[in-house]
DNA sequence: ATTACATTTCGGCAAGTAACGAAATGAGAA
DNA sequence: TTCTCATTTCGTTACTTGCCGAAATGTAAT
């Protein structure tokens, strides 16, 4: 029981809804999805760590940063189910699609550390 | 988003999804679902209120009762598209299994009122 | 080794949630 | 109408959650 209900715990929040759908896109660090959500820095870190901790994405170190990509082990089909029934359901979303958007164009280099 | 997030949080609760898992089985009422839950029911009565606001059951009433059953109006296609999802999830879960046999033996005119 | 800096952890606050019992509601039976 | 009884709503309590800023971590570059 309880693993399930971690995944749907994961997944009732906007911004962590917000996060999967970047992170559709392409891996991001902690900082580039700062700047997206327009979030404090912790509160980016702690939404990660619950989607971690729900096996719904995995981390992995790069120099300086943290990657953070969806877990698409094939091992955890939790997040295989579930991400299109979410990608449909936010298709017309106004705020998925600006945040598609920043991400295209945000760039580590240019916002970490300002 | 919003009615997104109402879906995943109606599923983030462990006696939500039991009552989801129960009706699968038949419509039930109110104080069935207390039986078999063992909460009181007020409680059931909040738990089912909020499935029925992420239009994920509905209810009609039956004489004294106010039958709950899973919503499977075509126009919405979200618990059509997790029922199943969250059933292969549960497939092994022992407290589901045994919510199934009580169901299946509980009855509304032998248990309310006592 | 020391510094710089991305990230995580901690402490605290405000808001939300699940539980209960008691009181209110409302529909069927008398 | 009045009574009964299944259900809902209300008020309270304990716990959880999301947010922030500050402090702690840990790694890369100097």
């Amino acid at each position: 029981m309880r693993p399930v209900i971690k995944i749907f715990k994961a997944l009732s929040d906007t911004n962590r809804l917000r996060i999967l759908k970047m992170l559709e896109i392409r891996p991001l660090c902690v900082c580039e999805i700062t700047e997206v959500l327009q979030l404090a820095t912790s509160t980016v870190s702690k939404h990660l760590s619950i989607l971690r901790d729900a096996e719904l994405i995995s981390d992995e170190k790069q120099g300086k940063w943290v990657n953070y990509k969806l877990n698409k082990d094939v091992s955890q089909s939790y997040v295989n189910q579930m991400l299109p029934t979410i990608g449909e359901w936010l298709k017309t979303d106004e705020i998925i699609k600006s945040d598609a958007d920043k991400v295209k164009t945000v760039d580590r280099n240019q916002i970490c550390g300002l």
